[in-house]
DNA sequence: TTTTATTGATTGATGGCTCAATCAAAACTA
DNA sequence: TAGTTTTGATTGAGCCATCAATCAATAAAA
């Protein structure tokens, strides 16, 4: 069985495992056991490559949010316009993996963490200021600085908040998440024209 | 000290206690012994008078829902029109009470306990019902209930969104978040008015 | 033989919960 | 009213379970 190279392997294992985890049970009620256990290894393991709970936990958050960065990134690179870069984003906050059952579940506890943890507070504050630069990004041309900036804060807050909805199981659908946040945008983008002409 | 009628004084200074304990902790964090000791009592009377730490954590969850909702009837009956209805709701959401650190930091621990608890989790889908019954009994006669449905759903999610970056600390000022929603819903009926002109 | 992967057993601490005992007010009785 | 009983409030001490973290041992590869 114990071959050579396992390190990686078991890391993505045991991260994926807890985000899982964590979405079933919370981030202060998860134990070592059940994540270890759930990536088909002894706790002792877990601890040999993480050192301790809370760095897997840690580690966990930063895995979940490169996850996200990297389908950001593919797809802003395929949109083409300004409009289609806010597009991309609101697609892929509600795609398939990000928008699941686990991975929302997990963002909330984490959120909850943050409030004691700085590391974690830290990593979360990097992702709000990334959702916000992104639809900043495809809003400025659009509408200028300053409306951006109020229409890109209002996406954000709405985005978030159908996360949580999300995870109480009483919320919109993925495609009607999505229509929601674009609808507002849209709404917006038509004031400020309105206004202007 | 011991005097009669003790009971119900107890009660609320723990799940006060509760509310404030979870805020800072957590709801799987937190222990008997904090709530308990914030409360100024022993772990045992908290024990005496709730039987355990779920049932002390979901009266707890029960006790923010009813202040919310009495809050919420109070500002309904000053309204003077369906518009104020929908303001007085927004209001209340960001009333200094209701948006303070301690209680949106414990809605939000909560919100990852009804992934577990089924009493929390109903407890919640009520507040979800009364937020959009609320919000839709102003919209509707001013956006017809198709559109009103549609206004209400974002703009729950929009408050709830807002709880969220509050909690995380990033997040727009107690008035900056009322003029997001109130924006949002503003544009809308302006964008419906110009269509049905 | 050295290194890497892996775990079972163990430990130390923590925390939910129980219980019997204490204490003071209230109610009752004569 | 004085004495007695009952009842509610309250807690310290302790049981028991859980769990994070450690460690020494095993086994396969290099």
């Amino acid at each position: 069985m114990p071959k050579i190279g396992m390190e990686p392997i078991r890391r993505k294992a045991l991260t994926d495992a807890a985000i899982e985890a964590i979405g079933a049970r919370g981030s202060m009620g998860v134990t070592m056991s059940d994540i270890a256990g759930r990536a088909g290894v002894s706790p002792a393991l877990a601890h040999h490559y993480f050192g301790s709970k809370d760095q897997l936990i840690t580690a966990s958050v930063r895995a979940l949010l490169s996850d996200l960065r990297i389908d950001a990134v593919n797809a802003l690179k395929a949109a083409r316009n300004h409009r289609g870069r806010v597009s991309a984003i609101i697609t892929v906050s509600f795609s398939e993996k990000q928008f699941s059952e686990d991975v929302v579940a997990a963002w909330l506890a984490f959120y909850v963490d943050a409030q004691r943890a700085p590391d974690i507070r830290r990593l979360l504050s990097v992702y709000a200021r990334r959702l916000h630069a992104n639809l900043m990004s495809g809003l400025t041309p659009l509408a200028g600085a300053y409306d951006a900036e109020r229409i890109a804060e209002g996406a954000a807050a709405m985005i978030d908040g159908l996360y949580i909805r999300k995870a109480l199981g009483t919320g919109p659908a993925r495609h009607d998440a999505v229509a929601l946040v674009e609808d507002h945008i849209e709404t917006q983008l038509l004031e400020i024209r309105g206004r202007t002409l």
